[in-house]
DNA sequence: TGGAAAAATGTAAGCGGTTACATTTTTTCT
DNA sequence: AGAAAAAATGTAACCGCTTACATTTTTCCA
């Protein structure tokens, strides 16, 4: 390992070109293009390539082909199982399509994630897969000069311009929400993550709203309190929603872990749930059955939707310019913490 | 966005030097060390960059300087929260020194983390994060013909020629055995991971019968059964061990997932937790302690861990070429899973 | 004030591939 | 067998940036 015998350059194609007694473009074809060259060639060259153990400069490649085989994404966290899941199937799945991912998280912040999907564009992302909408017109104004093609995930709307594999918040949300209303639930809170510039978030809370005004009851009365992603904080709203309207019969969650977190409050204050209260979650993750009482929540197939996305991505970097947007069905997985009245 | 009238070639360094009437090297170095450059020049030239919004193409600039910036991480998998949770820190980290994560995953399979260790090589990783030591020899070899710094996480021995930061997985587990045993169990179970190409569970393994042994008991009466990651995995495994050894007392698992699949597969067949049988885990997890019963498990700072890794990769890539290892204490959390005879 | 030293800037050669186009070799067909 | 078409290979420009070295400008001091 001294540097002075340190013999050891990486090989490059040139090398490689040298060794096979061809031209530097006859091995980059031999790669690349194996058909477009005779086969005695291409052995010699291949042979070659063994012998010096050559591997391709990806960077150098990605720069002379203006293509990286790189396709990223920007989530909001790691830690979020929900993401976690999504994102490992999204990866499996390109990886069997030859693509690399990169991934960055923003911390469920604008800001960050702006600045993340600016710099895997400048990395030479050939695609992009955001979660969400909510983001600013000049990032959208900025991915489409660039012309790189984004795929949005974990949301489903009409009308909007961006292609997007999901499912409808709103309504997954909002028939939850009757279910807990035909159980006879009629002072419902609500603990929500940060609704800003999350639509996912949004999009749940105004689930509640719609289907309690279905039921007559007035959106106003919904106890909604916002807070960061976390047990603890889910642990913290619990006390709060209760401080603030002690005649809560259920408090639904916009996403399981909150909702572990108010399950754990409850406990902890001495409340039976499902006997003194209700709490229903989002997400249907692992934890959700095994909790106790197991929870009630929305089930989302988020691994079908981090491989279909990859599928969809594929498609895009293909040339199919705006595939049609994906609607994934989610269903409710009824467990012991809802009960009824 | 018609292509006919689409005049938006992506701005280049050199298109900023033209509009700055400078060289090409006055704006590299506006961008790389401002100091280098006179304040009236270096204000033409950011202003011709804020003009044009030019932002520097990343795999040019990593190809002239042969640095990409980039530091390459492959882990089992991001489904378990375990990583998840380390590498979101270790990416934060990394970030807040300006580099770049590429995480790719190995599925458990050492053949395809060669592969992703090669990949991420070749895509010009600075620096590489792998979980545990064990890898082919063949594979080491590459890493240290290209020189690329490599740290180790999730495992601490002495002895290796890696740096590495980590716990002591073997010492840590026969902790734990050490308190179950001096309960009263003596008939032990433990459900592993596949322990082949993975040391941290055979350190863990090996903790228990260090302790068994340590107890005077013998170690092949350790009843042992292996089964990929997952919730049901560690079900059915929990089913496996009950017919094979019926009069278990204790099933001690190298992980909190297997851990909480037993735990479900106690209570299906009926078996009460901690009155007719004990559970242990590995990592505490978030759902370890929402668990019913609390999961005793054995605590490991993974955000920590991941934190602390990204500092040492960073020193690394300055030149601090064998950096200390970094021994990271863990401690057992006695919850309800486990009882006393 | 002139000349040396220091600072600022410019020139141009890479970095390691890809690929358009040119050239050579092989195949095909009359 | 010989010309045209097709296939294989070679040549060299280029991708967008960094940086060693050369040149010009500014600063400093006797």
């Amino acid at each position: 390992m001294s540097k002075a015998i340190d013999h050891h350059p990486v090989p490059t194609l040139a090398d490689v070109a040298r060794r096979a007694n061809v031209s530097t473009a006859t091995v980059s074809r031999c790669l690349n293009a194996p058909d477009r060259v005779v086969g005695t060639t291409r052995d010699r060259v291949m042979q070659a390539v063994a012998e010096l153990g050559y591997a391709p400069n990806f960077v150098a490649r990605a720069l002379a082909a203006k293509q990286t085989n790189t396709v990223g994404a920007v989530i909001p966290t790691m830690e979020n199982a929900v993401f976690a899941r999504g994102i490992q199937a999204f990866q499996e799945e390109l990886v069997r399509h030859g693509k690399t991912l990169l991934i960055a998280s923003s911390a469920y912040q604008a800001d960050l994630e702006e600045e993340q999907v600016r710099a895997l564009v400048a990395r030479g992302a050939d695609a992009l897969l955001l979660i969400g909408y909510d983001r600013s017109p000049e990032l959208y104004d900025f991915l489409s000069k660039r012309t790189v093609p984004t795929l949005v995930a974990w949301s489903y709307e009409t009308d909007r311009s961006l292609p997007a594999i999901g499912f409808d918040n709103r309504a997954a949300m909002a028939e939850l929400a009757r279910l807990v209303i035909s159980r006879g639930h009629r002072h419902i809170a609500c603990i929500s993550a940060p609704m800003a510039g999350n639509d996912r978030a949004r999009g749940r809370v105004e689930g509640i709203q719609q289907a309690m005004a279905e039921a007559g009851l007035s959106p106003d009365e919904l106890t909604l309190v916002e807070t960061p992603y976390g047990i603890e904080n889910g642990e913290v709203a619990f006390r709060q929603v209760m401080a603030q309207a002690p005649d809560t019969q259920v408090v639904m969650c916009v996403n399981d872990v909150l909702a572990l977190g108010a399950l754990r409050a409850a406990r902890e204050i001495g409340l039976n749930v499902p006997g003194d209260i209700s709490i229903t979650g989002f997400d249907d993750i692992d934890i959700a059955m095994l909790a106790e009482p197991g929870l009630t929540t929305v089930h989302v197939p988020h691994r079908e939707m981090g491989r279909r996305a990859a599928g969809m991505l594929i498609a895009m970097l293909r040339g199919d310019d705006r595939p049609e947007s994906v609607q994934l069905p989610t269903d409710i997985r009824l467990r012991r913490s809802l009960g009824s009245l």
